[in-house]
DNA sequence: TCGGCTATAGACCACATGGTCTAGGGCTGA
DNA sequence: TCAGCCCTAGACCATGTGGTCTATAGCCGA
């Protein structure tokens, strides 16, 4: 079986990304396209082209460990993403609307074999540490929308229904293969939240 | 191992089922807990104290098949469910509030280890039969909400933006193991939905 | 040049996986 | 009573799994 690796998280240009970068790049591609269950250590062996030595040098803990640096990574970046849209003053209608549609391209880029931010590792192992971590991602998204709406009660209502409606956007979208109902949901959503 | 099959599809009092049902009640809870990849064929036998043979004998197309059929069972189910409060005349809002509040039911029931509805069933193998079942009944359920809405294309956005608040909902909660979460989100885009 | 270290390389292992196959139990109608 | 059938039963298999282990390549400072 061949593995295709959406290159979504692989080296700009020329960039010499180090082994562990690499690891954790392929490594989140294939979780975002087939959940944490769904890959195996050799898939992401073969979609890097590196020993299992490697690996386990560099994450000791095997497979959960990576994974939860790949949540880890995302979760940052996604973070930092809201972090600079939101010091522009942007309202967060707008900034939700900015993620959806980078979301939107990312579906289309991968061809919606991706699913974007961290939907499917939810389909963590029990309580396991990983799930701590999707979990955390989860708690720092959605702190930033509420303090931007203003740390208010309805604040914190709003910035669920945004993080929902991306979510569940993202999710319906994959399946229909059609990024039209993720931009329909999260574009009402984004109305409504700018309300006030 | 021990598996822990949560009770929700398990027969209702003392109705005896058959073996084809307790296989797809069971597997269902089992796939909705951990995702396809997540369950093993031998986790099913466990959880239903059946031999490998009458498996087979039942769904000759294996995992597969059995993950088809549990599908198809969830997505009438809820169907149903749609249909009925609909029939009552209800506005979207309160259906999807209805709807909401018996998979909050669930998830405490489950204690956040079950996703309600098909959210994790998502993380299926490519492009397989699989993944058309889950979107047939995502398709179903997007039609009911959307004909009752009116049918206009302001309908359509209508109806996404529900089963995403729903779905999207739904992963937020269980990450977060607080069913608040999905509350919220819910409840914010019911009363959107209500608007005309 | 050499010692020591980090990182790569991949053989190897015990075990779990999905799936096949034969055997037989138990009910039915003749 | 018995033939035929549906279903249960579970041994068995090839392959894939996550993970360990030893060997060594390549580098850097002394």
């Amino acid at each position: 079986m061949t593995i295709e690796v959406p290159e979504t998280h692989l080296p700009t240009p020329a960039s010499p990304m180090g082994t562990k970068e690499r690891l954790i790049a392929a490594s989140l591609s294939l979780f975002q396209a087939k959940g944490y269950h769904g890959v195996s250590i050799s898939d992401i062996l073969d979609a890097t082209d590196l020993p299992k030595g490697s690996l386990y040098h560099h994450f000791p803990g095997g497979k959960e460990e990576l994974a939860i640096a790949a949540v880890a990574f995302i979760a940052d970046e996604v973070d930092a993403k809201l972090a600079a849209e939101f010091a522009k003053n942007k309202r967060a209608g707008a900034v939700l609307l900015e993620l959806a549609n980078e979301c939107v391209m990312w579906l289309r880029r991968t061809d919606f074999t991706q699913t974007p931010l961290l939907g499917l590792l939810a389909a963590s192992p029990g309580e396991s540490a990983l799930t701590q971590a999707v979990c955390d991602a989860q708690k720092r998204w959605l702190a930033r929308f509420e303090t931007a709406l203003g740390g208010t009660e309805d604040a914190h209502d709003k910035a669920c229904l945004a993080l929902a409606s991306l979510e569940g956007g993202i999710s319906l979208a994959r399946m229909a293969r059609s990024s039209d109902l993720l931009i329909r949901s999260v574009t009402l959503a984004a109305l409504h939240i700018n309300q006030r």
